[in-house]
DNA sequence: TTGAAAGCGCTAACAC
DNA sequence: GTGTTAGCGCTTTCAA
């Protein structure tokens, strides 16, 4: 039922070897013969298999998107900005979740390796050694962590965090809890690190609590430990887990930003939503999802071919870059976050207000600066 | 590089044809080679190239997924419920979004229909006939829209209106507007049907408003028209105008719930969120994404093949059924809606809280009544 | 510029 | 129970 080469090139009177060329290298096909050909293609509604296609030239013109948990808001955003990206540059997109678990991801790399260009890697669990030894066997870019020799895009959390924290020592705040992300994330320890020397050098004392489950759920088992801990400001690992957090304060008869201070990461839609609006480090997931897709693609001649056309035995010449693209972040200010204890008093080093890029809350337009290349 | 059958075949001394009966029908083969084989193919890393079997068994092994806006936290639930229960049943899952837009989602099916054993259409903008067409190319289980002569997976959101309806009658509101969705929605339709009919029994007026973009900003631009209105309540096609809306009112003074209620539709996990927290007629989505998978794989053994087993020529028996199923929702009353104008009235026709599954606010748990198949 | 032929990795008759 | 063979739909030398 399904039309094949074989039916256009018999209903265009040529061998199906023209038909092939007509699509897929037309400069060397007669004009008026592409013309007929094309017609009686478009006749008989024909489009090229791309699975025997992939047979015998090795590219599928797929790729695989990794993610740790689709229904966590952030990613969404990041899922469609490649799927996008990656069908204007005519790939279709494996999606697969993995529900925050390591095993689940190598087992999908596995499954998914034959049937794609590429995989992109977003926030994973998986020990940087599986993920290097992971990237032999099919061409993997790894976003939100960090991993010598191989494509990889960030976001500069370090900075955010450190916004954050700077923003939180200008009104006040001398006790400041982190809520830790979860085990394996190389987000959470780089707010941690970023976050630890911006409250040293604030003369500031952070106290670190967890690792938490990334959601709502996370932030909101922490809130009472968050009050006993008897500080006046919590940076959390995420969005989801601050606006948990909020909920549990909220019930706890804790009000924000009045005795407590708020600070999450990510920016995820809900964020503006909440009462009061969540201050946060925006995470511009657009961008890395686009730029990671791109990465990924970037020299789509040279990828993997299991084809003839590298000869017997020979690997080809993968010329794989490793470029580091560094996406920036920025603390947007809001409601949660306010006054704190030592408000108006002197404090131990840096000027009122510290130095990175702040911005007083919204509106909707584009917020992310272009990527610095790091590193290739 | 990548291993091949061949290479299994000479590691373990065996033909190739037995290698792959080895992994396609292992009960064909000897115990004792059989170990020997799979032991090679371990060692190696061997893994059955999918595309390559595909090609003569007809079956890709893959579905698609094709969704109007992965960015609409409606369908994040969905996508993950849909990918895990693919995984589950050894099918990968192709996602794409439309951008709401119908001529995408139809170069989508054409572009997918090759690749893949069906694909899955989650609230397509699409006619009707074109989707009748399309299903002609490749099996389509169609998830928000009903469709006489294919599978469907529907949410009973009829059901859920009269609900919110009665439910704001029963508050004693008696002016209430209705949010349309987008057009060519058919959610959007049947709530306005079930909600002109459910007011017209309550003896309530409906305004509606319409047809509006299916996000924040379709409710929060309504916010003027809505209190020049005059209503007292709004029941919103979903959550994210709803939310929309309450921003909006929120910004013109108007306090909610007690000059207007608001009542929204899908319980996304955000509606817990706002001040004052949604009620909403509670949508089982992610049940909806596994219900549509296990339609599309229900006989997984007679998907079509173009393989040589139907016979040259032969349209294969492709044993579509069209079983209907429409899953139940549930009204889930938060803190958007209270008394009306008329409370403590009486109110023409109707009780003092109208049938319907109705709750009461939270937790987390199962809320989905299995669903009913309507016709097969 | 086009056709003939080989073959990508695999499965499915059919022999043996 | 296993090997032989043909071929899925396509691309790509190689000749003509």
């Amino acid at each position: 039922m399904p039309v094949t080469i074989r039916d256009v090139a018999r209903a265009s009177g040529v061998h199906i070897s023209t038909v092939s060329r007509t699509f897929s290298a037309p400069h060397l096909v007669n004009p008026e013969t592409r013309v007929r050909v094309l017609a009686c293609a478009e006749d008989l509604g024909y489009r090229p298999n791309r699975a025997a296609r992939a047979l015998i030239t090795g590219r599928t013109h797929n790729i695989g998107l990794i993610i740790a948990d689709i229904a966590n808001p952030f990613f969404p955003p990041l899922i469609k900005a490649a799927e996008s990206q990656a069908r204007h540059r005519d790939y279709h997109v494996f999606v697969a979740d993995t529900n925050e678990d390591a095993a689940a991801e190598e087992e999908l790399v596995h499954a998914l390796a034959k049937q794609v260009d590429g995989v992109l890697l977003c926030s994973p669990r998986m020990s940087n050694s599986l993920i290097e030894q992971l990237s032999r066997e099919v061409p993997l870019v790894v976003v939100n962590r960090q991993l010598a020799g191989l494509p990889c895009v960030l976001m500069d959390v370090g900075q955010g965090a450190r916004s954050a924290i700077e923003h939180l020592a200008g009104l006040g705040h001398r006790e400041i809890a982190l809520l830790g992300g979860p085990r394996g994330s190389w987000t959470s320890r780089e707010i941690r690190r970023a976050a630890g020397a911006a409250a040293r050098t604030a003369g500031a004392e952070l106290t670190v609590l967890g690792p938490n489950p990334p959601t709502e759920h996370g932030g909101l088992a922490q809130a009472e430990q968050v009050r006993r801990a008897g500080v006046s400001a919590v940076l959390a690992y995420n969005d989801l887990m601050a606006i948990g957090l909020l909920e549990g304060l909220d019930a706890l008869g804790v009000a924000v930003p009045q005795e407590v201070s708020v600070v999450g990461v990510d920016d995820i839609s809900l964020s503006r939503l909440t009462r009061p609006k969540l201050t946060t480090v925006a995470t511009p997931t657009a961008a890395a999802g686009r730029t990671a897709v791109d990465m990924l693609l970037q020299h789509d001649t040279d990828l993997p071919r299991t084809g003839r056309a590298g000869g017997a035995g020979t690997t080809v010449g993968v010329r794989r870059t490793t470029a580091q693209v560094m996406l920036q972040t920025e603390l947007v200010i809001r409601d949660s976050t306010g006054p704190g204890p030592y408000a108006g008093r002197e404090r131990p080093g840096a000027t009122a207000e510290g130095p990175g890029p702040h911005r007083r809350a919204d509106p909707g337009g584009p917020r992310v600066a272009a990527g610095d290349v790091v590193a290739s």
